[in-house]
DNA sequence: TTCAATGGCTAATGTAGTTAGCCATCAAGG
DNA sequence: CCTTGATGGCTAACTACATTAGCCATTGAA
């Protein structure tokens, strides 16, 4: 290596995953990031392609810190769904992010909510069972997160009846009774 | 009216929404349009403040559409969300814009589904039970659209599959097992 | 026939992303 | 110890866009 880096791309990414929280995705500027690790925007470009891989990296390392979270739950299909919601709560950009941005990444997060809903609904239907719920917390997050649900109601408890009711439903063979 | 309009409110929405489904939404440039109304990009400064007030024009347009689809239906909550999911799929760029830009407006939309959760969960589920059908809906299209689901299996089924077991799961005094 | 509001236009500004091209640094080899 | 080539930073410049300032033609109404 030639000369000393200033910067990196971890430093980068995280720098940006930062700003993604702070001031929004469209706050997350790639003058905005060259300032927080120290260099020029221009200067970026020798670590990362454009904006756009920028929000992708994000994006990915957003879903790999989500993997992790999944992984330290007991891998109950309830557990997995509460801890999908404390995760958006707690990033909620980087949350909406991994949608637009990752897609191949996203997969990687699938597989412990597939073992749990193959355990529910019986193996045959474990990828539809899988979709359903997460289909389910991914909507009502993001309705959550941007605000709608505004006709009042307890939204906790909103989230634990839909849980049990979906849950419970996949548990009963379901989809065909 | 001192001097005849080139253009009007309605027509930039209209181009706008236009645009949307056509080059996406960072596409629906002023520019773009205004080349589309036959107008200079200022021009359109006299008739909407800017462009997160056009954005929000074009979301409301949007679900005026969709509210008007969901009344032309028999207002079964298995009907609703299956023409949810057909208007998702003709205007995909304005169902994703409707959830960034609009939030009140959204809520006219709720009502015929409230009506149905009512008739099926009963009226002291009615709300519960909107947002959690309306959330899985939401969820399953958001991602079919943005291209997750890519396991394999088969998304109508899957779809069906889902609305069959949450739509059950409601009729059944859901929520507490 | 005058006139004031309206709605168009050009020109200009500020912000972002991105590219071009230059230069200092330092590891490795002579 | 000196040279050298790759690396990574920098400034300057270009582009696309949103937006503002300020000008001008039109025309319904007085």
């Amino acid at each position: 290596m030639p000369a000393p880096e200033k910067t990196s791309l971890s430093k980068i990414v995280a720098a940006g995953r930062e700003l993604l929280e702070e001031v929004g995705r469209q706050g997350l500027t790639m003058q905005n990031v060259a300032e927080r690790v120290g260099v020029r925007a221009p200067s970026l470009y020798k670590h990362v392609a454009n904006r756009a891989a920028l929000l992708t990296a994000v994006a990915e390392a957003t879903v790999d810190d989500l993997r992790a979270q999944a992984e330290a739950t007991d891998g109950s299909l309830e557990e997995l769904m509460r801890s999908y919601r404390r995760f958006a709560h707690a990033r909620p950009e980087g949350f909406r992010l991994m949608f637009d941005a990752s897609t191949e990444a996203l997969a990687r997060t699938t597989e412990p909510v597939l073992r749990a809903s193959g355990r529910l609904a019986g193996e045959q239907h474990a990828l539809e069972a899988a979709r359903t719920v997460t289909a389910w917390a991914t909507g009502f997050i993001n309705m959550e997160l941007s605000g709608h649900f505004r006709l009042g109601g307890d939204v906790e408890q909103g989230f634990e009846y839909g849980l049990a009711t979906i849950c419970r439903a996949l548990g009963n063979g379901a989809g065909q009774g």
